[in-house]
DNA sequence: TATGGACCTTCCCATCATGGTAAGGTCAAG
DNA sequence: CTTGACCTTACCATGATGGGAAGGTCCATA
């Protein structure tokens, strides 16, 4: 099949597909007469593959690995579980910092009016005249 | 000041100092006879406001948006936070995002054993064995 | 058979925020 | 006068993805 049928295939965009060729992600696939790549069902299966490791946040290197495991008779499980373990790690920390960020902000938004006057604690908060503590600053 | 001297003082690398003046989010700064930047009080300040806005997460379009409210004496707290809100509706689709993969994953890791042995649920699930419903599938 | 359209090819550029490096200018202290 | 710390501009890289240009292939239909 040609690039466009397995993209519809596996959700990965040709674009990508080729891309991950041309880095090394996935082997070169085979050439027609045209010079147009064409894809198996092993093909399609690696891309789904990638494309599933994609959805669930994994880097490109990572899924490198992941391939390489996944080709491995002789692998173990325990090998997956800690380059996963590493990945939700990852993905903790990023949700602490975004929650982090999130949570400042809307104690800001709920003291500020949001009405027509320029008095708005973000802006006052960006300009640097307080860091943010917490509502009860006054209470020690 | 110079260059480093403002960067020590706000957090803000030298590096960003001039691409920030590059992408016209700070004026041109003032040069010396050496054509050194010369960075002064307002400057620093604005830097700051920079580089907090930057942690918690604004892009530098929306610093954009936010300076100009800042040096808008008539601007309404309302405009800087619909702004603020836009921001957190972001980071809560980000999270909302991230928290999902995570919770695929952990589950997935929950059930590897992560031994010696091949195999293993992440590998099978990457594969697309099957998609990933909840622990009680059977119970409906 | 010719043409049109859907598909493919490679190549280059853009995103976003940031860092690295190279080649060279400035300045103050020793 | 040298050394070292600082500055300048200019270019390239990241990671994953998309856009577009210029041109080749293939099939159906007029």
């Amino acid at each position: 099949m040609q690039i466009g049928e397995a993209s519809r295939a596996t959700g990965v965009s040709a674009k990508m597909i080729r891309h991950y060729e041309s880095i090394g992600l996935i082997p070169a696939a085979d050439r027609r007469d045209s010079n147009y790549r064409d894809y198996g069902a092993e093909d399609v299966h690696r891309l789904g593959f990638i494309r599933r490791a994609r959805d669930l946040g994994f880097s490109i290197e990572e899924i490198r690995d992941l391939l390489r495991l996944w080709g491995d008779r002789k692998r173990s499980s325990r090998d997956v579980k800690a380059l996963t373990l590493a990945h939700v790690a990852e993905l903790d920390a990023k949700i602490a910092l975004l929650g982090e960020m999130r949570a400042t902000l809307s104690h800001l938004v709920q003291c500020c009016d949001g009405d027509n006057r320029p008095d708005c604690p973000i802006i006052e908060s960006l300009a640097g005249a307080a860091p943010i503590h917490s509502k009860h600053m006054h209470r020690h």
